[in-house]
DNA sequence: AGGGCCAGTGTAAACGTTTACCTTGTGAAT
DNA sequence: ATTCACAAGGTAAACGTTTACACTGGCCCT
C-alpha cells in the first residue's frame, strides 16, 4: 500500500540493504549514492515503518507508562518529565492507566508487554506482593518505579522519604500548638506511599506526646467527603484541629467539604497536603504541603530506565529530597481570635537524601 | 528469544495457523484442540507479539494522541476521556506532546505516523494552514481534532462555541457593571481557540457599548506575570476592573500576580477564566469560568475516530455545550465597600448546540 | 606481480504473525 | 454408491525491515 524501502531502493537503483544502511548510518554509503537515495525518499514520500524494523531488531523504541490516574496533576507532571527525558533518546510513550486497581494494573502491564515496549516506568498500588510486577520480573523487561516505597530488591525506585515527611507534618502541626490530629487518606490498600506517610505521621505525633491521630480512609476519587467529614468532626469535644491529607487533591476536596460544613480553614481546622501540585500555591488560603519534585522524579526514573536499556546495571532506590512548603491552611491551634495568625517561618525545609 | 506462536503450535501438536485462528476466533477450532492449545499457552507462558501481528495486518491497534501540554489539567482530562473510550475498543494510546509549537507538532505527528498508529486525536495550534495536518491528510490516516475551531472541511472536530462563550463573558462582566475590560491570553498564534474567545469577547463588549478591551498576550507557560500585570494596571485612571483570561491556569496565575501587586480579587479586579478545571471550584475565591466538558470532549473525539476506523464516514464538527460557572472572582464594579458583593444568580447557563 | 585490505554494495534469510488456498474426513442428500 | 457441503486443520507466502555473509574493485605493500 504505502511506499516501502523496496520502492526507494528500486527508484534509486540500489539494493534495499544500502537504503537501510543509509537510514541507520550503520555502514558507510558513497555520498553520490546517498544523494540519489535521499532524492528517492523525498520524491516518493517514504516513511520508514517502525513496525517492520521492530520486528527485526526486537526493539520497539516504545516505553510503557502506567499510572493510577491522570486526574491527579502529580502524575501528569511525572509523565511530562518522563516524556521530555525519553523523547530526546528517541523513545515514544505507550500509555496505560490502572485506576488505583491491582487487576487493572495487571491488565495494563500485560497489554504493554504485548506491544513489546522496551521498558516501562510505573506507579503501582503496592510493590510488595504485586502481580503486575511479578509479570514484569518474569518477562525480563526492565522497569523503574516512581513514588512507590522501595521494597523489591534489585528494583529501581525513585521516590521521596514518605515516612520522614509524614513525621515532619506531625512536627509542624505540633509546633503550631495542635493536640488533636487526624489524617484523611486514600485507601492504604491502594497506596503504599499513603501508608508510609501515615506511619511517619503517627510516629511523629507519638514522639511529641500527642494522642494517636484519628485516621480516615476514603476513596481516591471521592469528591464529596461531607459525610466522612461530618462524622469526623461531629464530637465537638474530640474533634481534631489539624488534618493531614495524603495528597493535595484530597486536601483541596477536604477544604471544600469543611467549608460546606461551616468550618473555616485555618481558623477552625488546619490542613496539610502532600505532593506540592502547582495550584496549591495559587489558591487562597495557600495550601501547606510536602512538595515532591514530581517532574524531576519522572525524569529521574526515565533516566534510570534508559540507563539500564543502554546496558547499565539496575540502581538501587533513588530518594529525592522533598520540601515543606508552608501555607495559609495551617494556623495556630485554640485561638479563636478573628485575626489571622501569622505562621512562624517554616518554609523550604530540605528533606533527607538517601543513606 | 521469547516463546512464539510456533512454540505453542509445536507443543500442542498443531499448526501455527490453528493457534492463530484460535487466538483471533477467526475460524472454528475443535474444543479438544482448543483445550490443548490453551494448555500449551499457559505452560509456555506465551504472549502474542503485537508487532508481528501489526506487520501482517497493517493495523497496530495504537491511537496517537498529540496535545500541547500535560501541565494544563484540561488536556489531562481529555486524554483520560480518550483513554477510557478507546481502551474498551482494544486500543492503546501512543503519546506526543507539541508544547504549543508548530514545529514540534510536525515532529510529533511524523513520529506517530512512523509507528503506524491507526488514527489520532489531537489539538493543534491552528488547524488552518497547519503543516502537521497536511501531513496527516496526505497520509490518509484518520484523525479527530479537539478544542480547535472547525476550519478544515471534512475534518472531524470536537469543540465548543468559543466565540459565543467569549461573548457571554463580556455580557457577564457588563451585567456586573464593569466598563473597562481586559483580556489576558496565551499567544494567539499558538491557539486558534484563544483567538475565537477574544473575538467573541470584543464583540460582546462592543455590543454592550463598552470601550474595546485591552488585550494582552503572554506565553502559555509563563508563571510570573507581574511585569505584564503591572503595566496593564499602571495607569490608575484607565486600569481595567475586569479581566478575562483565555484559560483557567492563566487565570490562577493572574490572580496570584494581582495579589502580589496588592490588588484584591474581586474587590479591585474581577477575573473570569475558561476551561472549568476542577480546582477552580475548590479554590477561594472560587473561579468564575466557562466550563467545557473536557473529559467528554476527549471521549467524543475518540468515539468519532473509532467510528471512522470502523468504516464510518467523517462527521462534521461536533459542538458540545459549555456552561458558565459563576464564582467569587467576579464582583460588582466600582463599589469599594469592604463587604463582599453578592453575585446575582448566573450559574449553569447552557451553551449553544451545533446548528 | 601477487597478496591483503578496505570501502561500498548486493543477496537472502530472518523476525512473529495472519490468511489465502489446499487437503482431508465425515455425514447428509441424492 | 456417488456426490456435495462443510468443519477442521495444514502449508506457505506474505508484511517491511535489518544484517550476516559474500562479492567486487581499487589501492597499498612487499
Amino acid at each position: 500500500m504505502s511506499v516501502t524501502i523496496r520502492d526507494v531502493a528500486a527508484y534509486a537503483d540500489v539494493s534495499v540493504a544500502t537504503v537501510s544502511r543509509l537510514l541507520n548510518g550503520s555502514k558507510a554509503v558513497r555520498t553520490e549514492t546517498a544523494e540519489r537515495i535521499h532524492q528517492a525518499i523525498e520524491i516518493l514520500g517514504f516513511r520508514p515503518n517502525i513496525v517492520g524494523r521492530s520486528l527485526k531488531t526486537s526493539r520497539t523504541m516504545m516505553l510503557g507508562v502506567v499510572i493510577p490516574s491522570l486526574a491527579n496533576p502529580v502524575f501528569a507532571d511525572t509523565v511530562s518529565g518522563i516524556e521530555t527525558e525519553t523523547r530526546q533518546e528517541g523513545y515514544t510513550l505507550l500509555f496505560g492507566v490502572s485506576g488505583y486497581d491491582a487487576d487493572d494494573e495487571i491488565r495494563a502491564v500485560e497489554a504493554l508487554l504485548r506491544y513489546r515496549v522496551d521498558g516501562l516506568v510505573l506507579t503501582v498500588v503496592n510493590p510488595e506482593r504485586n502481580a503486575a510486577l511479578d509479570l514484569l520480573d518474569a518477562s525480563g523487561v526492565p522497569y523503574a518505579l516512581v513514588y512507590n516505597q522501595p521494597s523489591r530488591p534489585g528494583t529501581t525506585t525513585v521516590t521521596v522519604d514518605n515516612e520522614t515527611a509524614g513525621r515532619m507534618v506531625a512536627e509542624s502541626f505540633a509546633s503550631f500548638g495542635h493536640h488533636r490530629l487526624a489524617m484523611i487518606s486514600g485507601r492504604f490498600s491502594a497506596s503504599d506511599r499513603a501508608s508510609a506517610r501515615r506511619d511517619g505521621f503517627l510516629a511523629g505525633a507519638r514522639a511529641r506526646g500527642l494522642a494517636d491521630p484519628v485516621v480516615l480512609e476514603v476513596d481516591f476519587d471521592s469528591h464529596d467527603l461531607e459525610g466522612a467529614l461530618a462524622s469526623l468532626f461531629a464530637p465537638e469535644a474530640g474533634a481534631p484541629s489539624a488534618v493531614f491529607c495524603s495528597n493535595d487533591m484530597l486536601a483541596i476536596s477536604v477544604i471544600g467539604g469543611l467549608g460546606r460544613l461551616g468550618l473555616r480553614v485555618p481558623e477552625d481546622v488546619s490542613v496539610f497536603g502532600f505532593d506540592g501540585i502547582a495550584v496549591g500555591a495559587h489558591m487562597h488560603p495557600t495550601l501547606a504541603t510536602v512538595v515532591q519534585p514530581s517532574r524531576e522524579m519522572g525524569r529521574e526514573a526515565a533516566r534510570q530506565l534508559v540507563g539500564r536499556l543502554n546496558g547499565g546495571l539496575p540502581a538501587g532506590p533513588v530518594i529525592l529530597p522533598y520540601t515543606l512548603r508552608s501555607g495559609e491552611t495551617v494556623g495556630n491551634a485554640c485561638q479563636p481570635s478573628p485575626t489571622v495568625s501569622r505562621a512562624p517561618d517554616h518554609s523550604v525545609q530540605q528533606g533527607k537524601h538517601a543513606p
